[in-house]
DNA sequence: GATGAATGAGATTTCATTCAT
DNA sequence: TATGAATGAAATCTCATTCAT
């Protein structure tokens, strides 16, 4: 019968509606000004509803990150759809970090929020648990462009795959994690520094790093 | 008369006393956990007096964060110190980052905290303006290291000083994070990375990229 | 036909399942602390289905008094079994709800729970009633054991057999009571007092009071 | 000069305050039922002033608690003041007693909430400290009136003054709970027991269990 | 300058109970 | 009869900040 079938898509449809409101909550305010009241109104559930669907406000903070990794892995495997050679998936996956972080600014500032704050995973948060799964997946796929552009002779064959793209990873990170603080701080006024600029020119230095020559 | 100038030296023991406490309760329980009250007690103070001080609690953190960025600065320089080349600069600068993060983690983590958060730096806090221009201070220090690296050809002379500079920076800062990230969530025990180990390759790598060859 | 019947049983062996669980959960967290989800769980049935067999939690708690009351009715009886005289039952009675007090300490704190609390019985609940029969049967049973014993002259004749029934059974449940207060509070440790003596001790002055001389 | 005692009279008072309405509020709906909230708005000041002034909800119930055993030795001590024999006065004191139930029974059920619920005394409260100190001092009032007995040639020479006060306390105790279980059960009118008459018949016999012949 | 009592807005979470299916 | 999702009222407690003294 479709009776369970009918049932576990309305709960997921609520779940996703619940997040839904999650997000415009803790997107518009941050996740510690935004209260579980607001949230509950906004997804029209009472507030006990949202904590039959969550168990916290962490949990419901995870289900919105795994989102954001979710999105950001499909940005990466479009990114390099049509290109051929590992080194140009580099640069190509870069750019996609980089766009996911204007595009999708509010996931990508909630999983930065997250990524600075010690001492948080609770365990036992089922989200979370999905949260981390997606989070080595990304890591995975890099792994395999790095390893890719190695056979295809034009990434150094003297790397660790592995290796090599968590570092790209991190470092692109720090470059794109920097404009973020430049926005809310007020570096890029008083420097003047065009992030795209610098953001760009530091995939080249990173690619020339990486690349076979 | 030096009546003026002993109280304003009396001022200065005063608020130091306060961020020495402020430190130690924030950074045993972390920042949203640590309590004026609490802070207050450790200062032997009053809440009142705190306030006297310091127009915020996140005035008094960013007096802890100016600290820490000093810290920093401080160790930059005893790092190049007997260093000729420019290029040798920019590793020794990168490893001192790696070093501050480890032997003085409680001010990274503090200052990371910050850099993660959006939308705070409320202006008029005395503290912050200060925090900013320290901060601007370890950006320029960096630009003239690249610049003495172009100087004495030991980094490649198309590369913009102070862009690069941040550039590093930024990269760097990625990867020390990574490390902290994994520190507090699960990442390195699933996978068994050696972040030092990933740390020191990313510098050469970094290093790779911008030496004149 | 036995449908009738066969249903009737049904109904009472799940209610009896209900009670169970209940004990389970009520004996080990207490009335408050227990929750009908939990109740619910350990019994194995939906949440809605207990309240299809009792009105209320308050009800559900009646049912689990009643029972703890007819084990005590019955220690009684078997208490008296063997005793011929009046004045020697009243002695083995009091020393049986002692016994009571102790093998059956989860039904002993959930009656005395109720004994204490006041303003409660809302009435129109099944087993509130059951429960409040149960505690007459017991009061006429104590009132027929003086009876007894005035007709075989082994107790005062100037006493009447009901009163003197109950305040016996006060005096007993005072004293028994006052032991489980020094085991939750902290009379019995500062004074070093051996309730188990104590209270032999006041059965002896009660039946000394009563007994004819 | 007198501005710390005049500060710590009138922080006295706004405790009294604050205890006056706790009582309003717990004596009329319960000690569950009543809210912090509720006690606040009477008592006229926000809710944050009364946790300054009492650590708990708890804290504050044994404030209550003290003041009733405070009334109850007090009422103890007027109730012996003219008479002269120990025996007359473990009368007068068992009659005291029943009177306070009466006449403060608010107080008095409030006292006996404590004593049947298991597993509180939370330690560090510092009413419960003072709570339990009051209830010794009754107890050692108990006992030295029975060794006055004693002394006197009215009570038994035999009787342990100490476990005799006791006992004498547990069996009034648990004659006096049976009219307040009584009163809100519905023992008395099914029955038709007259609790006052009940009382004093066995204050008679605990005297007679107990006075030298 | 220094104090610390007072504030009071709010946050998270729990659970008995109901009711549509 | 049985379910369990949904409710929503309530409860406790915290803490940054202010202000009269």
């Amino acid at each position: 019968m479709g009776i369970a079938e009918r049932k576990e898509r309305e709960k997921e449809q609520k779940q996703n509606a619940i997040i839904d409101a999650a997000e415009k909550v803790i997107f518009s305010k941050g996740l510690e000004a935004a209260t579980m009241d607001e949230i509950a109104e906004i997804a029209e559930f009472s507030k006990g509803t949202i904590y039959l669907y969550f168990k916290n406000k962490e949990d419901l903070y995870f289900a919105i990150h795994s989102r954001g990794i979710q999105i950001l892995h499909q940005m990466f495997e479009q990114a390099i759809e049509n290109i051929e050679k590992g080194i140009d998936q580099v640069l190509a996956v870069g750019r996609a970090y980089y766009e996911f972080s204007k595009v999708h600014s509010d996931y990508y500032k909630a999983m930065v929020y997250y990524d600075c704050h010690p001492g948080k995973a609770d365990s036992d948060l089922p989200f979370a648990e999905n949260c981390n799964m997606e989070g080595e997946k990304v890591l995975k796929f890099l792994a395999m462009m790095i390893q890719k552009g190695i056979e295809d002779k034009t990434i150094r064959p003297d790397l660790d795959p592995v290796k090599t793209g968590i570092i790209l990873w991190g470092q692109s990170m720090g470059m794109i994690q920097l404009q973020a603080m430049g926005d809310h701080h007020d570096f890029s006024e008083h420097l003047g520094i065009d992030y795209e600029e610098l953001i760009y020119k530091s995939f080249e230095l990173m690619v020339e790093s990486v690349k076979n020559k």
